[in-house]
DNA sequence: CACCACCCCTGGACGC
DNA sequence: TGCGTCCAGGGGTGGT
């Protein structure tokens, strides 16, 4: 569920908390959720999952390093320290969470904490752990080795960027969209949504966009996500920030999660179908 | 290379 | 009330 703006609502709130705090410690709980310089490509089997809670190496998890910053790409997030980077995927149902209190929740599915030399700690929870943790040296390690996959952000995609995305591209728009490789950040919400704002059917074949339909699309999908941030994103279900709040944006959206329902524009009948496996809502009628 | 089907995982919604 | 079934979906992988 975690899209950009969720990614990007997160990112802001750990900003203003993290930066030039130390890490005092680190735990991790699933060592599968880390993948660490050095391990095997792909990850660690799920055959180390029963390992018990264990200290990482200092290097990994940031442990005594001092926040320097906090950047993302698309949905991904990375804490930068002094000495070493965190990349956090948040998958379907990952969270970063904010505690200062002295007794832990009775929280499940956190793989994850750090302590931090204010008091504050930091969770990670991933209830269906299609999220996890990736360490590197450095920022510039990082961007070679996974950020150089993503293709240009979605909150400041430009038109000819969107164009380049599209072209030679006879799949179905939204399943482009979808694709990491072409745009960082977009999700199955704010796809459909953004294809409703700009009046473009999501089956359309990614080629077949005239040069003005790319425009406008392009300036539909940064104005979704940037009122999506201002909202502090969409919780339909596992999505909060790091101090608990909920985002609103849920109640603005026009077509996600709505087929069937009348338009909010024009009454007609939202239709729900299945486009590059994603259930997928638009309005036959706005959208051509 | 382009694209698609499948799989991973859990909790919540829903039907009986 | 409780149980079974289905569905949500990002992204990696392997097949066409």
């Amino acid at each position: 569920m975690p899209e950009l703006p969720e990614v990007e609502t997160i990112r802001l709130a750990l900003e203003q908390r993290l930066i030039g705090r130390r890490v005092t410690s680190a735990r991790l709980h699933r060592r599968d959720m880390l993948v660490a310089p050095g391990d095997p490509p792909g990850g660690f089997s799920r055959a180390h999952s029963d390992a018990p809670p264990k200290r990482v190496r200092r290097a990994d998890l940031l442990q005594g390093a001092r926040i320097t910053e906090l950047r993302r790409l698309g949905k991904q997030l990375a804490i930068v320290g002094e000495n070493s980077v965190l990349c956090v995927h948040l998958g379907m149902s990952g969270q970063l969470l904010l505690a200062t209190d002295k007794k832990p929740e009775p929280l499940g599915h956190v793989h994850a904490e750090w302590r931090f030399d204010d008091g504050a700690r930091l969770l990670f929870r991933d209830p269906r752990r299609f999220g996890g943790l990736w360490t590197f040296a450095s920022l510039q390690a990082l961007r070679e080795a996974r950020w150089s996959r993503l293709g240009p952000d979605g909150l400041s995609l430009t038109a000819d960027q969107l164009r380049v995305a599209l072209a030679g591209s006879r799949r179905p728009v939204k399943g482009a969209l979808l694709d990491q490789k072409l745009i960082a950040g977009v999700g199955n919400i704010y796809a459909d949504e953004a294809l409703f704002a700009a009046g473009v059917h999501p089956s359309r074949p990614a080629c077949s966009l005239t040069s003005p339909e790319s425009t406008r699309l392009a300036r539909e999908i940064r104005v979704v996500l940037a009122r999506a941030i201002k909202a502090k994103g969409s919780s339909l279900r596992d999505h909060m920030t790091p101090d608990g709040a909920r985002g609103a944006f849920q109640l603005a959206h026009k077509v996600y999660g709505r087929g069937g329902q009348p338009c909010r524009v024009c009454g007609g009948k939202l239709q729900a179908e299945q486009i590059a496996q994603r259930t997928t809502v638009s309005c036959p009628a706005c959208q051509r």
